[in-house]
DNA sequence: GCCGTTTTCGGCCCGACTGTTTTCAGTCG
């Protein structure tokens, strides 16, 4: 999959071209493409092969050049060149908040600064400060700004998110001049990582709200504080930002700070072409606004069915919803049971019953028991023995609780060769049978493959679990040929999990959509190791749902008896 | 660098806040 590292390039590429000043829009360019490329569910090799490359939008002749070069040769000769001109760190200071192209080029070409460490430097001597448009002030945000950079706080898993956002939110509620208010940003898209937590509020007092917020306990500092909006820095290091706007644009400023900002450029070119104009205030007709109150209400008038947040992406939703193919998004409450659950029995905290009465609460149909397996010792694999201890007290349970079918099976580990850690005779007497990788994170892409495939084709497994084992703060994602694996599950019907482990969230939405493409089934399970974590349900439903997927596409939707038949 | 139901040239989304300025550039989202 080359695609990530083509838009990596040509992201390097729009940074460069921006502290040379070039022309912007040639630099916007190149940070579409990147985008684009990113969110195609699709191997760019295939689209060279097949000769589609110019049918992807953003991309013209000359950066299907370049990707060609890329695919072909594995580098670009253009980025080096560029690389001459201004060195590579220098990109990173791009990363500081509040140094943006102009400022750094200024620094490298007055001062000679080639990287943070140097900038640092040069702050701290008061250097920066002799600079025109610079005085103590700006020195000291830069130094500010690169303590936030060296914390290393760029972005946060969601689950981390929505819990700030949530303390937030229930301590401006309390303020009685605050109307309505709701998390917007990635926050609200349920993107799997967020950079900081954007709240919208609308009230007529907007001067009291900012000045409750920025003064609650858990700020630590003000970044920027104006009539209508500021931003500070929490204790934990997490920025959150609050808009505040009157309630008649309340709606038009969700969809402004909802995003993505590249959803909002589709829908204002949209707006233009109709001889509308959008913006957080509204949508107006000259300069009378048409519609503004509430988002479905903007929608509307703009020929528009309501897109969800969680698909505003400019992947395309936009040209569906013109055409009135939305799809219908699956939702929580279509979920009947979870498929991979832990136990005290292998490396769980909570008892099979304590985890059975969680997922009544929930009002679950079924619920599946799949501890490690045996040579996971690590994890407390169960043996042969421990296996029918097991079994024998998931039947007592079962006729304890007949409300709920409770399954009976294992997350059986995949070795380093493919093969699984427990014989057929064993796998064909459980109910359900996940197989994932634990170890030999560092093999080829090839052999890693291979080791899927191999476990797809044993005919007794039913999902593959986290398949690309990336873990938010932790571990990258190791590299598989997510399209053979695909073919494989679909000759095989293997689903696939989305792991709704909020550092996991895997396959992530990019991969469920191309799962879905191929028409893999997928199975959304939380993985939890303690009975309260079948909550995180709600994270891996999000990922499906920006991955496009319906209630047909997940297995964990069907009834049991429907499930029984998908799992045999 | 891309793109075309005004167009193959001349556009390309739009507004708030900061820090420096006396009217605005730079940055951010």
């Amino acid at each position: 999959m080359k695609n990530h590292q083509i838009a990596q390039i040509f992201r390097q590429i729009a940074n460069i071209l921006e502290i040379k000043g070039e022309n912007p829009f040639r630099v916007r360019a190149y940070e579409r493409a990147a985008q684009k490329i990113e969110s195609i569910a699709e191997d760019i090799e295939i689209f060279i092969k097949e000769d589609r490359v110019k049918g992807i939008p953003g991309i013209g002749k000359d950066l299907e050049e370049k990707i060609r070069e890329i695919v072909f040769k594995g580098r670009l000769q253009f980025l080096e060149d560029l690389k001459k001109d201004i060195p590579e760190g220098l990109l990173d200071i791009l990363k500081i908040p509040g140094i943006g192209p102009k400022t750094a080029k200024l620094l490298y070409e007055k001062l000679g600064i080639r990287d943070i460490v140097m900038l640092e430097r040069m702050a701290h001597a008061g250097r920066v400060r002799e600079l025109p448009g610079m005085k103590e002030k700006t020195e000291e945000n830069i130094l500010h700004g690169i303590e936030i950079v060296k914390r290393g706080q760029d972005r946060m898993d969601i689950k981390t998110a929505m819990d700030v956002a949530d303390l937030f939110l229930a301590k401006l509620k309390r303020i009685k001049d605050v109307k309505r208010i709701d998390p917007v940003g990635s926050l609200r898209r349920m993107k799997d990582t967020v950079r900081d937590i954007d709240i919208l509020v609308s009230s007529e007092k907007p001067k009291k709200v900012m000045d409750v917020f920025t003064t609650l306990p858990d700020v630590k500092d003000i970044s920027a504080k104006g009539p209508t909006k500021s931003s500070v820095i929490t204790k934990d290091n997490i920025q959150v930002d609050v808009r505040v706007i009157k309630d008649s644009s309340y709606g038009a400023a969700l969809m402004y700070f909802t995003g993505s900002k590249e959803h909002n450029i589709r829908l204002r070119k949209e707006a233009i072409k109709k001889g509308l104009k959008l913006n957080e205030y509204g949508l107006f007709k000259k300069d009378r606004a048409i519609a503004g109150k509430t988002e479905k209400e903007i929608y509307r008038a703009m020929g528009l069915p309501y897109i969800v947040p969680e698909l505003r992406e400019d992947r395309g939703e936009v040209d569906l919803a013109l055409e009135g193919h939305l799809p219908k998004l699956v939702e929580r409450s279509d979920i009947k049971g979870d498929l991979h659950v832990h136990s005290v029995w292998s490396d769980g905290g909570s008892s099979i019953e304590d985890v059975v009465l969680k997922a009544l609460g929930l009002g679950y149909e079924y619920i599946a028991i799949t501890d490690h397996s045996q040579g996971l010792k690590i994890a407390g694999g169960l043996d042969k023995e421990k296996l029918m201890q097991k079994r024998k007290e998931m039947e007592r349970l079962g006729k304890k609780y007949k409300d709920i079918k409770i399954l009976y099976g294992t997350e059986v580990d995949i070795d380093s060769e493919g093969n699984l850690d427990y014989s057929d005779t064993i796998l064909k007497d459980m109910d359900i049978v996940i197989g994932a990788i634990h170890s030999g994170f560092k093999q080829s892409k090839e052999k890693l493959t291979r080791r899927i495939v191999k476990a797809c084709q044993n005919r007794h497994v039913d999902i593959i679990a986290h398949l690309t084992g990336r873990l938010w703060g932790a571990r990258e994602p190791y590299e598989v040929d997510l399209e053979e694996i695909l073919k494989v599950s679909r000759e095989t019907s293997t689903a696939l999990e989305i792991n709704s482990f909020p550092q996991r969230l895997d396959l992530n939405d990019i991969g469920c959509r191309m799962a879905k493409d191929f028409g893999v089934k997928l199975s959304i399970n939380t993985d939890a190791h303690i009975a309260e974590q079948l909550d995180t349900m709600k994270f891996g439903v999000a990922c499906a749902r920006r991955g496009w997927l319906e209630k047909k596409d997940v297995i964990n939707t069907l009834p049991f008896n429907k499930l029984k038949t998908a799992l045999s």
